[in-house]
DNA sequence: CCAGAGTCAGAAATCGATTTCCGAAGAATA
DNA sequence: TATTCTTCGGAAATCGATTTCTGACTCTGG
């Protein structure tokens, strides 16, 4: 390893300069400035990232902290961030909690120790990681769920629009007896969207029953569990409203295996958009968040936070958007 | 933030106590031992891992260099590394090249100033970044292509054997004007999918016809010209194999586009598993890669490489799997 | 012509942990 | 009992860059 000591010996200065020269904070008599990077050149000195960081107290690093990057939503969320933290000097550390929060806690003292420059989470149940980060003051976005009691930057959707939406549109295609899948009832999106089919139906003067609700755990089994449910009942359901895309994947899987097809025997929305969705037969109707922008937005947040630590948190709530396609097709009479 | 010699002053030892006890390198009087804990505890003292880095020349960061985390491909193959990464005390950092060879030689540089202790890479076509990386002697793992003169742990598929079987299972469907669309001629993966292609032909005693080849960039838009260009062709193939996800995903559009349904007016194999692909009507035939196991595997040369330095490279090669579905059902007399 | 302000290079302190080196004390061996 | 080995704690060096401080020098204005 070449240092900044070797670099100064070649060109005659001292180390002090030859920072001066490469990191340009101070002005460098044009001579001194010439020979270090000539020597620089020669030797191939690369600064130590790491030295730097000590000195500076904090690195180049953002976390984002997700439950599994092999959803698609999580997926294209961090791709967003990522664009940005490239275009503002940062690298993005990829930690995948699985909802559970212990791992998000342990991910929030890496953090820490490892003086990230801040964090991008999507809060656990308990958000035992949150809390830490809130304490110890780290730079820290939430994204996509609120939490109780924390006063950080935030990026929402708007999930009980988006869930009105969805199920509006179900209501208008002749849909009355409309059953919903939701999440865990801790955590903020389910409920929210969950809020979002109660008044869609109570704008249609539709009766909420709370035998065509199920609360699942927003993975696939549990969807596929709650579908089962579902169907178990005297009377099945003309419709289906599932608040997150692996339970919906998970119910259809289970309508496909009691051979029920949609929309003919069952009509379907889902929440989060699943890729390549309009190229399938029949193509699932979903309501699409903005995940590239989600987390683009997150990133643009975070870069300011750093940039000013006092000022008030913000919260951006974006729209969704309701992607109509073949399994919410109208009833036929 | 409150140091060692905080904790050092608090338990009345030395810093190098303090850091023995925490280390646990070295055996250190129960009772120090037990006042340096109590001091620990007290103090909420977390170590700063950016000084240990320093001291010890090296970070706990693997970088993962893939072309695109949206790409379902890469997306599994993540997640298989972070999975060993995690265990093995390391963290992930996402680098996105788009197959950008100044975008793989900026994250190389990268991870040379930063101190990484290893890096996963998909290497682009001139493969700037993979050069550097080798002749740093960064602890490196190629996955997924093969590089020229590199000389370096690499995890592959069986390429060829996996795109004999996918054309294959379509000559036995009495396919045989089959066409391929695969990438571009520098980069090994599309190659050795083509030789796949043409021995399966050549076993079957099927011509190769130049004419029903295209080369394309291995994206989505690629793979829709390409359909488009076969299909403007006088006498239209009855089969098609593509050669990875996103090609397909074009061809598919292609074919939606122009009214033509598969497999009846013309029967697709495409290599690369889509999430969810069987949960679609008409579903996808596709030769399946183990891409979580990819990244598994790589993580673990990557360990490996890191605890003994000298040891001469490997290549691991994984099978594929043919996942037969509705796209490639026989032809109808 | 001199005091005060401004500029710039270099010496040295600094970030916070790890690790080498040294010396003291106790254990083991002759 | 004398000598050698071990064991273990603390002082200090170390990793490599940044930054503060110091002092030499130049420039400006009275």
């Amino acid at each position: 390893m070449t240092t900044i000591y070797d670099v100064a010996r070649r060109s005659g200065v001292s180390p002090a300069t030859v920072s001066r020269v490469l990191s340009g904070r101070r002005n460098v008599d044009p001579e001194l400035s010439e020979k270090v990077r000539a020597a620089v050149a020669e030797l191939g000195y690369r600064p130590n990232g790491v030295a730097r960081n000590l000195r500076r107290a904090s690195t180049n690093l953002w976390a984002v902290v997700i439950s599994d990057i092999e959803n698609p939503f999580f997926t294209s969320l961090v791709r967003g961030l990522e664009d940005v933290a490239q275009t503002e000097g940062y690298h993005v550390v990829l930690c995948n909690s699985d909802e559970d929060p212990a791992k998000e806690a342990a991910y929030a003292s890496a953090v820490l120790t490892e003086q990230m420059a801040g964090v991008v989470i999507s809060p656990t149940s308990t958000a035992e990681g949150v809390q830490q980060l809130d304490e110890a003051k780290t730079p820290m976005v939430l994204i996509d769920r609120r939490v109780e009691g924390i006063e950080a930057d935030t990026v929402l959707v708007d999930n009980e629009h988006g869930a009105f939406e969805g199920v509006n549109h179900l209501i208008e295609g002749g849909y009355r007896r409309i059953a919903c899948i939701t999440g865990p009832r801790r955590v903020s999106t389910a409920m929210d969207r969950l809020a979002g089919y109660r008044s869609a139906l109570r704008g249609a003067g539709i009766r909420f029953q709370k035998d065509l609700v199920r609360h699942a755990d927003f993975r696939e089994a549990g969807g596929f569990a709650a579908m089962e449910s579902l169907l178990d009942q005297p009377e099945r359901p003309e419709a289906l409203f599932v608040t997150n895309n692996l339970m919906t994947v998970g119910a259809l899987e289970c309508l496909a295996k009691r051979g029920l097809r949609a929309p003919d025997d069952i009509a379907v929305v889902g929440f989060d958009d699943i890729p390549w969705a309009d190229l399938v037969v029949p193509s699932l109707t979903t309501v699409a968040q903005p995940t590239y922008e989600l987390g683009r937005t997150a990133g643009l947040l975070l870069k300011d936070r750093i940039a000013s630590p006092g000022r008030p948190p913000s919260t951006v709530t974006l729209r969704t958007e309701l992607h109509i396609r073949a399994t919410s097709a109208p009833k036929k009479p």
